[in-house]
DNA sequence: ACCGCTCTTTGAAATGTTTCACAGCGCGTA
DNA sequence: TACGCGCTGTGAAACATTTCAAAGAGCGGT
């Protein structure tokens, strides 16, 4: 059994009484090898507890069998169900998924694609802290297999799949002002993150289509993407005298909307008579919210998927063409915007 | 520049001049080497964009750089956070994490260890579907370094760290009793689930300890500990005759109680008046809650860094013990269990 | 008896790194 | 001048696997 160190094919080889090579026949190539000697390796295997050694399979072999998602924010649940998308689409090419978290912290991100391309990984998946940033380019320089997601870059060095945030945030003001709101805020920042331009950007374009005064949009900036800071912004929302007070708040996503859904819920107003709360992603505590929170869906899970199968593509077809991808959102109407006629 | 292939360490040694010990040692033990072959060296490996071969590394060194993490339930925020812990314990150690998960399903988290073994990582942290799963053992028979988080397992054959479980039921009891509530539900299951049997068990104790009838504390099974069978097992409570119904509920964690929660309210219950509400884990989104939860807190980046420590340990300390550390859980007193003199 | 064929198995080379015993060199000391 | 010593640099071996050309075995047909 195991005695020293781990077994190693030799020993395997020594064990069933055959060569190094039909051993490794019996792992990779079944078929070449007869029914007597496989059934003989196979006892052998088990009898030591071999287990191949994938460092010494990648060297020789030059590839290996994993994939790598980079994500922005482990505190957003938004980007673990890309993850997870990511994670079925691996499991069905049978590969492996490393996940990493830079934590929006762009030197973090280095270190974990330096470690990533020293891992030689068949390819990498990315919700870069900025798109534009030089080690992507460096990457992409290398022929790694790369796709962004949730971002787009630049020109098309790599593939990239994202939402149309700029749709995104046109249903969102559209949806208010279906609902009568002439009055409303776009709670959201910092403004280096693109999203958060872009869906403010839809927002204001749809606000003038419809013919209201640019005035009454208003733009509460935040410093993060969090449940804090929606509380944060909640505060100064509803320190507002009421009739300046917007009777409507988009959030760029739903950490900032959860937050401010339940400052304001504390300082007394109603939801959504006095105020109408809109937030993006679907996040699934969206959902779950005490008011359930209206929001912009994106397609978590696929978007993750359709990211990896364009990696893979990129890794297993010679003449892969980059793509940008884009889903179109789709607005969940729940009770933060709706009158509750019928609860729930 | 880059032209064909990766360039490897014998491609530098070629293009600075001096052999390939040389260029190994400018990596790795750098003071032995002149400054002034080190810098032409390290001019060539930039000028070929050299990145070492991780696998070779480790096929020769015989140790990987990376510490892996097998969670349960990719839905759960509380995983997160524990992983969190173990991130950051990792990159103190300057060793890399590989995240996966097993879904709650046995057989891909067998898949997945069997994964990380060839890989050879040099730790193994994982909730368990079944801490009493025999591949584990097979793992702690390899001399695999393994620490079991947030369960215990039977005997001391491996490290693990967790919370006192009992404890907390106890301290959710205790709190409820204080309140004035006398007829309590304990929502959680299935009771394979050894969290969910402690948690309750904990509640029985001290309710007992109280002087209460054991009649009082009705368990309500659930399938699953997610925010949707919060709600479903929300409408059997709230379908209650208001004279038979507990007027506080006790739930085995923090996603059951938000979906309870959102149910509650939705039916028309205030909470904490007509049904107040404690969880468990004390996750981000139970502060966040539009009624504030109180909740037993675990500390969850503790419980994973501690696990780190131990896997270092038994990884590195040639002399380790296995140890089982538990940590003691805190209420958290919230809105949702104190009538709301001050709001927030 | 030999040829040609298929089906298995073999052994050696190759992968990119680290390690280690050793060699070369310059210098101060005997 | 010879010796010993410390500092640098070298080259080959080792790590565990895969791959591939080639050898061997068995067999039917001539």
């Amino acid at each position: 059994m195991l005695n020293g160190r781990t077994p190693s094919v030799k020993d395997v080889a020594a064990s069933a009484g055959v060569s190094l090579g039909t051993v490794s026949n019996v792992m990779n190539r079944p078929e070449v090898v007869s029914a007597h000697t496989r059934e003989r390796v196979e006892r052998a295997m088990a009898d030591l507890g071999f287990v191949r050694n994938e460092s010494a399979r990648q060297l020789r072999a030059g590839t290996s069998r994993t994939l790598a998602y980079v994500m922005l924010d482990g505190t957003n649940p938004f980007f673990h169900d890309v993850a997870q998308g990511i994670e079925l689409a691996a499991e069905e090419a049978d590969l492996s998924l490393f996940i990493c978290n830079s934590n929006s912290r762009s030197a973090r991100e280095a270190v974990h694609l330096d470690r990533l391309l020293q891992q030689r990984v068949q390819g990498i998946l990315i919700t870069p802290v900025n798109p534009e940033a030089p080690h992507l380019d460096d990457l992409a320089r290398r022929g790694v297999p790369l796709v962004i997601v949730d971002r787009v870059r630049d020109g098309n060095g790599s593939c990239s799949v994202a939402v149309d945030d700029v749709l995104g945030g046109r249903i969102a003001a559209e949806h208010l002002v279906e609902q009568g709101h002439t009055r409303i805020a776009f709670i959201g920042g910092p403004d280096s993150i693109g999203q958060v331009r872009e869906r403010l950007e839809g927002a204001r374009e749809m606000w003038a289509e419809l013919g209201l005064a640019a005035d009454d949009l208003i733009h509460l900036p935040t410093e993060a993407l969090t449940v804090t800071e929606g509380r944060t912004a909640g505060e100064r929302l509803t320190g507002l005298p009421v009739r300046r007070r917007p009777t409507a708040a988009f959030c760029a996503n739903d950490l900032l909307a959860l937050g401010l859904l339940q400052q304001s819920i504390g300082a007394g107003l109603r939801v959504p008579e006095d105020l109408a709360i809109v937030g993006f992603d679907d996040i699934e505590f969206a959902a779950a919210a005490a008011v359930p929170l209206t929001s912009v869906r994106q397609p978590r899970q696929e978007l993750g998927r359709a990211a990896a199968q364009l990696v893979l593509d990129e890794a297993t077809n010679p003449d892969h063409r980059h793509r940008q991808l884009s889903f179109t959102p789709e607005l969940v109407a729940r009770a933060s915007t709706v009158n509750r006629s019928r609860v729930l």
